[in-house]
DNA sequence: GTCATAATGTAGCCTAAGCTACAAATTGTC
DNA sequence: GACAATTTGTAGCTTAGGCTACATTATGAC
């Protein structure tokens, strides 16, 4: 469809989709750091996603136009109520893939590295096998068919 | 380190690992066509990818260039050994994702389909805890402890 | 063999996300 | 309050991967 319209003035599939990832790390991020340390700086995401902060400064403007964050020059950053909504969602998810590789086996420190780039890729439908694949291994390992151990 | 080095002539990390993928669909897909249809065409890749042959042709130059592939003009693509190595080694890993996920009860079309993205960030170890799950799942439903049925 | 159609290539444009180098603002120390 | 250090911004470059429009080569039908 999209492919014949003479405008193409969005950007295609992959691309959105991928930019769209970015703009997760990015919230998920800004949320932790506000929640950790009281605020979020360019600088600090710079550290923390490995980039300079040209890179980071320049996904802001994105992120800003597309309505995730307000920040105002030398200011630190703020998440608007998508921003908000969007962290919350992202969180959740990668809590969700966490846990779940855990359960399977996957060490600690190597779940959440592979989580971050994993999340990104997980339907609605496969985040539900993983809940109930977590639901079904606990009360299967702690409390065996209803008995409560007192 | 590197991110000091006066030159900068090789792209980041980030850009590196997605490049990556990119190159692990094609040749996975470069496979798979020369596999079904006995030979892989820019048109084919195109319309399996969902992109116009315009990408496919700029993406094949780089494939080319790292040595993944080789093409003459207006001719058939073939892969190089490496090129082979790459897919088999996708092939591999994608296989092994789809089965696990739908291990957990992950429906096959939405397993095959996520796959695709979860794939590329799957470390090694956390696909050896997807083996060892599977065997797992499979010894303890098709031969309990190690009795044969007869 | 000609000629239309299909496939491929090339030119040139765009955005995202990297970078370095340099400029400007803020912050912290004395 | 002045000044150095830190932080942020801007200019301008690069690559990857999208696109349209147009040119060229192969292919198929007659």
């Amino acid at each position: 469809m999209g492919r014949h319209t003479p405008l193409a003035r969005n950007p295609t599939r992959t691309r959105q989709e991928h930019s769209q990832e970015t703009a997760q790390d990015y919230v998920e991020m800004i949320a932790e750091l506000i929640d950790t340390t009281g605020e979020a700086r360019v600088i600090d995401l710079a550290r923390r996603l490995g980039v300079t902060h040209v890179t980071v400064s320049r996904t802001l403007q994105r992120l800003r136009r597309e309505g995730l964050v307000t920040s105002l020059p030398y200011r630190s950053i703020f998440l608007t109520a998508a921003g908000t909504r969007l962290s919350e969602e992202s969180r959740h998810r990668h809590e969700i893939v966490v846990e779940f590789l855990q359960s399977v086996g996957v060490p600690a420190a190597v779940a959440h590295s592979d989580a971050e780039g994993i999340e990104h890729h997980v339907s609605r439908e496969t985040l539900d096998a993983f809940v109930k694949h977590l639901r079904r291994g606990r009360a299967g390992r702690r409390r065996p068919s209803g008995r409560r151990p007192r």
